[in-house]
DNA sequence: TCGTTTCGATTACAGCTGTAGTCGGAGATT
DNA sequence: AATCTCCGACTACAGCTGTAATCGAAACGA
């Protein structure tokens, strides 16, 4: 399976999931418009989600272009999975109950989801 | 906030949150039951609970009788929250749709959904 | 070619987590 | 009273995480 991705690592994920490839320069500056990190911490980063397989990098030159390896849509899939599994049982309707209640969601937001789930039927 | 409660934590709090109050010893047979973990491995996460203000421990003669101090409602929702947030821009739309197309929700499923929506925007 | 800049790689280090062993004191047993 | 037992507290220790500094090699500029 595949290895976790940590909170920290996420955002850097985030960034190339919108634009690939990066050098990490590059990814270090967008991320610096969210995070006040240095540059050496986005490099630790990027080395660590190299070693759990979840970007790649080719040689550019002297410096390397990173790219992802593990899609965001399968990433987003597993952790909700998982969140699902641990506290709701691995039942769906738990949790949009549970979130439901939570938010309380305009009309607007029922009839969307109403949409979303007629779809589905056919 | 609040600390947050890992995994193996987690395991110790569902315990509590079925019965309570319980001895460590209590708490230690009903986790073996799932996990193979050690005496001591339970005393040290119900030690670490009580030091994150997540159960708290009252005497009785030599033992302490253990109770959830967090309500297992808040700890879901703050984790789901929490997912919400870090994966679907804080969106709960997004999230019941990626959930709804992952699992293949049957027609009895979707239902009942319906039937949810249905009554929270009364 | 010699210093300077630029990168990636290596090392650092504290806090959290999973997993467990040991110690010291309060009760229980003989 | 001397021992044994049980329990919580303290200690241990490796792996992961957040955050970063430093080192060594390669490339570039003079």
């Amino acid at each position: 399976m595949q290895e976790r991705i940590s909170d920290a690592e996420l955002a850097i994920m985030e960034i190339l999931w919108e634009q690939a490839p990066l050098t990490a320069t590059d990814v270090a500056s967008r991320v610096l418009a969210d995070r006040d990190w240095s540059l050496a911490t986005v490099k630790t980063l990027l080395s660590r989600l190299l070693a759990k397989a979840a970007v790649e990098h080719r040689a550019d030159g002297r410096r390397f272009l990173y790219s992802p390896l593990v899609e965001r849509e399968d990433y987003v899939a597993g952790e909700s999975k998982r969140l699902v599994d641990r506290l709701f049982g691995g039942k769906f309707m738990p949790l949009v109950a549970h979130l439901a209640e939570q938010e309380k969601l305009s009309d607007t937001d029922i009839a969307e989801i109403e949409k979303l789930l007629r779809e589905m039927k056919s």
